[in-house]
DNA sequence: CATTTGAATGAATGAGCATTCATTTGTTGC
DNA sequence: GCAACAAATGAATGCTCATTCATTCAAATG
């Protein structure tokens, strides 16, 4: 009787593709990351939040500063990439402004798990290039990528005295800030409070595509 | 040849006042963040940078963990007086106003060292309750003082539709995600332009107190 | 000048951690 | 069913680094 059902599971060792081995360990890095900080996480902690062996990271990932650099690039692409899908959706200039928004409070991004790698990999950027290119093109994309939109918004309602670039570089600032006051005080600014902010200031830069909330 | 002229100096020791190489040991953690990140620091590093030898960290702070503490107090301590100071003036509003502007992008707070000292702790905080109080209070603190601020120039000018403390929050956050940009990539964001953006939100906000600068 | 005090030093210690690799075990092809 | 192969494991290795403490030395005291 070869009974599965004993309960000190010895070890139902498993083989997979390499490609599912590495999203497991890119996520238990992140959870890692957002529970011990960057300086606290060790490859047993990492291999244990998984539930795998010491031994399969480096295997798969080489190294641990290369499972890092993985784990920050999985962060920055998810967001690059799902700020493009609204950019270049069909919906109107102000339809595009609201999805932003919503996106850059939604509890997919804002994630306490997600930005805590994020600003983990950004406090060390000064004295790492990798990882200083990796943040800060994901800022100049993002960047850019509003600016755009910004002077769409600016031709359409012939708005007077604005500067897309500077709208762009205060919002991507402002998103920023939101997020790493929501990160370590979270009772003290709720993402629906940093939504308000956030949605305040493109009201004020674009009062005729974005609605203030009343207060 | 005992002779002294050795271009290998060897050791002129010197017994100083605790409190004068507490604060060399404290500039020197400094420098080593920002050059070498918080998990680059080491006390060898650190007491290199200071000049003096491997024990003397231990002897004065205890411990490596408490100058670190020590550290960031020393950046987020002299934030706050500086900022409280203008606030505590005798200047107008707008006066006020403009002081904070300049101060928060003057060349001695928006210093490469100091606000990569801030940023490394941030980044940690989420996972180090004593950090994320500091850095979380020294927030706190900023934004209140800023909100009683805006509050009067609201009376003032009886601006109609405004939340100081939206504002306030606003600010805040836009002066943190300033900062991180300028650290991350100061040839995309210079200081000047930095100001810029953070004007063009007060001179938003408080049309009668902040002037734009023209574009 | 002799003595005491405690600041300063840095070699030695030991703990923690990334990385390696011999061994085990699941999978595939014959 | 049996090799051959590759994935997975985790004990062992060696390095980095914070911390300790016996020793050295500058200043204060009489």
């Amino acid at each position: 009787m070869d009974d599965k059902t004993n309960n000190t599971a010895p070890a139902p060792r498993r083989v997979l593709p390499k490609r599912v081995r590495k999203e497991q360990l890119i996520k238990a890095t992140m959870k890692c990351i957002a529970n011990h900080g960057l300086s606290g996480t060790t490859m047993a902690l990492v291999t244990k939040e998984a539930g795998l062996s010491l031994g399969i990271a480096n295997l798969h990932f080489e190294s641990k500063e290369k499972l890092l650099v993985a784990t920050l690039q999985h962060v920055t692409e998810e967001y690059n990439r799902g700020q493009t899908k609204i950019l270049d959706s069909n919906l109107t200039v102000a339809g595009r402004m609201e999805a932003i928004l919503q996106f850059d409070f939604s509890s997919k991004v804002a994630t306490s798990d997600k930005v805590a790698v994020w600003f983990a990999f950004w406090g060390e950027a000064k004295s790492r290039p990798t990882y200083q290119k990796i943040c800060s093109n994901t800022d100049f994309t993002a960047e850019d990528a509003l600016c755009a939109l910004f002077n769409h918004a600016i031709e359409e309602s012939s708005y007077v005295d604005s500067n897309a670039a500077i709208i762009a570089s205060g919002y991507t600032a402002l998103v920023d800030g939101l997020w790493l006051n929501m990160l370590i005080a979270p009772k003290h600014l709720s993402r629906k409070q940093a939504l308000q902010v956030a949605r305040d200031y493109l009201a004020t830069a674009f009062p005729h595509h974005i609605k203030r909330t009343t207060v």
